[in-house]
RNA sequence: GGGGGUGUAGCUCAGUUGGGAGAGCGCGGGCUUUGCAAGCCUGAGGUCAGGGGUUCGAACCCCCUCACCUCCA
């Protein structure tokens, strides 16, 4: 029986535990029973794929549970960096608006594999909260999963009186990690917050799991007892576990006597700071107070996901977090009028406060700044684009009425225009909409907006079933390609055509053949599947790729070229060798490259994505902005040092754990097994890696990268080659650069500034052209005088002529100087170039309302067997039966005429 | 991976069924002047992102490419 030493009338804490206390507390009582320390795990989930950002306690131990992996102690405790932003678990708009809910958090938690079970878990938690945290026993509530009667005992054994443990059906008390695998009853401790906690009228049972928060759960233990199968039956697990979890900042408003976790130690002050950023106090209850909260939330989120490799971007987690940056500052603009750049400021305040036990922080501290500072200015131009696209929406309807959701919605879907902008937007105009209203027909518009634009592509396909067979039944290939590239005496043990197994593939048949070992490489990590040939003696087959579609099951696609393959015959298998060469030199050449690009551009570099072919690699990482040519030219004179000292690529096998400890490069998000291979450039490189390398860098041969580019905002995409794909660039680069110094009769180095001294002088001489041609034109008109040009047709003064050396603009231009002479009139020009003809009809301001240049070009087009318009007062048009030009600017005599005549008549 | 959008002078952006490439700021020169982003006059500065097509004619319409923004998986 725990026994409750601190007395429950002495509600008023001796001292007040600060939040790092209560975190470094829990973490000693664990220690001092036998517990190991693990350090949180980063927020970007190691391990485990499926997961956007590590969210609990146990997500770390997930393997450890499930028996897959084994770690050299049974009991751990810890305390986990968490996030949960979207998805089943918070709701990010709730963030602020709730005491208790953040999008980062800190879930302390104590761990038992297979070790104690029940009893200790209870006892040791009621231990640490009534004696350690001296919380007051008659303000604690337990529940209990309905059939568990061993737990409820438990609990009333260890000191709870027995109506307060009450039972919860499986929406609340039973746990599970997914629909299969792992799970169990759950038991929960809840906290009674009010007044008075001996009135049985304030404190009572309904409010657990009820409504209200004047009783909270503070820590959850689960029970991990059973194993559930695909068609739902569980069976006891043979060691049963525990995990539990109980939240720091829920835990510290208990333990500092406050209502709201923002008004811990923990989030206060960064609350504050907010508040003295806009220069005006916290009102908890208060529009500005809730934007206060959201800061300082998101501030906190934002800090650590950037301390640990994730960046601001348009995709997956990397979105989320922009999501929870932008709010933030949405929220710092809006509402406390924040107009320049502050949050990074608030995120500094978070490495200010946290960095004693999270020194990752402090050691991301510029990086942190920089990256946020540079998204609230691109936020900024983002916001102000959006703002004018809404003005200019709201202009095309009268004021005051209501514009069409869906355009609204593509505003937001566009341009990224916040919603909440959007409706105090239109607030601002006296249109005012219930929020909830609002936000329901915004979504409804969204959504058809979003479906009518969504096509279905999830055709993603599933692992057929054939693979999954074979591999359970035959294991893993083994793989003998890392020492040689040809195998004699492998057998065939399966044999596929289309979906199904079949006994043999014969000469013509394409299928799939599967060896007990094999020399060819799987696709995987990047690099691409092995080609090449597996023969008998009377048979052939073209390997036309190898894919693992099951881990560790090795499959050769083929082409049967003569005889027949079976079951069991025995073969010889050859890869490509040059093929699987360059590979190895492309291959060897990305991990010198991944290391390369860290030192040159910073540790904040990571590996996202990446191809190895024969020709060319790729590879994808993180980084904010285009390489400078600066960069790109380093990164390759790094990467060719290291070729050059030709040292020996050594290649380790050792557990994961080791491996990790020594430095070596691993994939976050990537799944790896126990024991792990480890490639090492001595000096340079250290990666996790199956692939298959070069012997010595200098294997290599020369390295150049061909391309950088953009491939999301947040990452980018190099493309380089090596070996004798980068010698023949070479040589064509240099055929080129060649052939444009003997063209243009330069030395080669002085090739720029010959073409820039071209550019010039060709820039010159056209605009030279131009002015002299105009003055050609024009200065005829001067001479001969336009008196004699001049025909009176109907009363209108008209000037026609042909003016074959101007170009377009410049018949324009002569139109204007003519007309000027003209003062009142109409004049026509034509023009002859490259087989057809074009004209151009000038009409004086005055004549304007007699006589329509355009009506003129419609006339006067169509000899040329072509069409025109325009203007009243200008228009061109033209055709391209150029030999007819002298008719078409005869014929306008008559047409002005007839125009003139007309008007006349109808004035 | 998919949808939507943008790209015009050094910067911020206009540009009307397709018909003369513009404004403000900045920059050069001149004038005026001691007053708060000074005023007036004047000038330079453009591959309308790149390529192809339609057209008598394309910044504008169609197709491809690139860069950037944005929403979603």
């Amino acid at each position: 029986m725990v026994s409750n030493e601190g007395k429950s009338s002495s509600f008023a804490r001796i001292e007040m535990m600060t939040g790092h206390e209560i975190r470094e507390t829990f973490l000693r009582f664990f220690e001092e029973r036998g517990h190991v320390r693990v350090p949180s795990s980063p927020l970007l989930p190691a391990n485990d794929p499926t997961l956007l950002f590590a969210n609990a306690g146990m997500n770390q131990f997930k393997d450890v549970f499930t028996g897959v992996e084994r770690r050299p102690y049974k009991r751990a405790t810890s305390a986990q960096k968490c996030i949960r932003a979207g998805g089943k678990h918070n709701d990010l708009d709730d963030v602020g608006k709730t005491a208790r809910h953040h999008t980062f958090f800190e879930m302390l938690g104590n761990f038992s594999f297979g070790d104690y079970f029940k009893r200790e878990a209870i006892e040791y938690a009621l231990d640490l909260l009534l004696n350690v945290y001296k919380l007051p026993l008659e303000r604690l509530w337990f529940t209990v999963y309905e059939t568990d009667d061993e737990a409820a005992e438990l609990w009333v054994k260890a000191g709870a009186s027995p109506e307060r443990v009450l039972r919860f059906g499986a929406k609340e008390n039973f746990w599970q990690m997914g629909d299969t695998g792992p799970c169990g009853p759950c038991s929960e401790i809840h906290y009674y917050q009010g007044p008075d906690p001996h009135d049985p009228t304030k404190n009572r049972a309904e409010l657990v799991n009820g409504p209200g928060d004047e009783t909270i759960e503070i820590w959850n233990l689960v029970f991990m007892q059973y194993d559930r199968s695909a068609d739902g039956t569980l069976t006891p697990l043979p060691a049963p576990s525990v995990d539990t979890g109980a939240g720091l900042e829920r835990l510290a408003a208990v333990l500092q006597g406050v209502r709201s976790n923002f008004d811990t130690d923990l989030l206060r002050p960064l609350v504050d700071f907010a508040a003295e950023l806009a220069g005006r106090p916290y009102v908890a209850d208060s529009h500005e107070g809730f934007a206060m909260r959201v800061i300082a939330d998101h501030a906190r989120a934002t800090a650590f996901s950037i301390a640990d490799g994730i960046y601001p971007g348009n995709e997956g987690r990397n979105y989320v977090l922009r999501k929870i940056m932008r709010r933030a500052i949405y929220h710092g603009r809006h509402a406390l009028g924040l107009d320049r750049p502050f949050f990074h400021r608030v995120t500094d305040k978070v490495v200010e406060m946290m960095r004693g036990p999270y020194p990752e922080l402090e050691a991301a501290r510029a990086l942190i700044e920089r990256i946020v500072k540079s998204e609230e200015e691109r936020f900024g131009a983002t916001l102000s684009t959006g703002l004018q696209k809404l003005e200019a929406l709201l202009a095309t309807v009268p004021y005051g009425e209501m514009p069409d959701y869906k355009e609204l919605a593509r505003l937001y879907d566009t341009f990224g225009t916040p919603r909440d902008l959007i409706r105090v937007s239109l607030e601002e105009r006296g249109i005012s909409i219930p929020e909830d209203e609002f936000n329901l027909r915004f979504e409804e518009a969204l959504g058809e907006l979003q479906r009518a634009s969504a096509r279905s592509v999830d055709a993603r396909a599933k692992t057929k079933e054939v693979y999954a067979r074979l591999a359970e039944r035959l294991g893993r290939t083994e793989f003998t390609g890392y020492e040689g590239t040809r195998l004699a005496g492998a057998r065939i043990v399966a044999l596929i055509r289309g979906d199904e197994e079949v006994a043999a593939l014969h000469a013509g048949e394409e299928g799939e053949l599967v060896l007990d070992r094999t020399p060819f490489y799987a696709e995987a990590g990047g690099q691409v599947g092995d080609t090449g040939v597996i023969v008998t003696s009377r048979s052939d087959a073209r390997v036309l790729d190898t894919q693992a579609p099951v881990s560790g099951l090795i499959v050769h696609r083929v082409r049967v070229e003569r005889g027949e393959f079976k079951a069991g015959d025995e073969v010889t298998a050859q890869v490509d060798e040059e093929r699987r060469n360059a590979i190895r030199r492309n291959h060897t050449a990305t991990h010198l490259l991944h290391a390369a690009l860290r030192e040159v551009l910073g540790a904040h570099v990571k590996q996202a994505g990446s191809l190895v072919a024969p020709n060319r690699l790729r590879f994808d990482f993180t980084h904010f902005q285009p390489l400078t040519a600066e960069e790109i030219a380093e990164i390759e004179r790094l990467v060719n040092d290291q070729i050059l000292r030709n040292v020996a690529v050594q290649t380790e096998i050792m557990p994961l754990a080791e491996a990790l400890r020594s430095g070596a490069m691993a994939l976050f998000g990537e799944k790896y097994g126990e024991r792990v291979r480890v490639l090492t450039v001595p000096g340079f490189s250290k990666e996790l890696c199956g692939g298959t390398h070069v012997r010595a860098t200098g294997d290599i041969g020369p390295f150049k990268i061909v391309r950088d580019e953009a491939v999301a905002s947040g990452t980018r995409r190099v493309e380089a080659i090596t070996g004798t794909e980068a010698i023949a660039r070479f040589q064509e680069d240099e055929e080129l650069v060649n052939a444009l110094a003997s063209e243009l009769r330069t030395a080669r180095e002085r090739l720029p500034e010959t073409v820039e001294k071209l550019q010039e002088e060709l820039r010159r001489a056209r605009r030279e052209v131009e002015e002299l041609r105009l003055k050609l034109a024009a200065g005829g008109a001067t001479v001969t005088s336009t008196d004699g040009e001049v025909r009176d047709c109907g009363g209108v003064r008209v000037l026609v002529r042909e003016v074959s050396d101007l170009d377009a603009s410049g018949l324009r231009q002569l139109s204007d100087t003519l007309l000027a002479r003209l003062k009142s009139g109409v004049v026509v020009l034509g023009r002859r170039a490259e087989g057809k003809a074009s004209l151009l009809v000038r009409v004086s301001a005055d004549l304007r309302s007699t006589i329509q240049a355009g009506q003129v070009i419609r006339e006067l087009a169509p000899i040329l067997g072509g069409r025109g318009g325009g203007r009243p007062d200008l228009a061109e048009g033209g055709g391209p039966q150029a030999e007819k030009l002298q008719e078409a600017l005869s014929a306008s005599y008559a047409v002005i005429e007839r125009l003139a005549k007309t008007a006349s008549a109808q004035g």
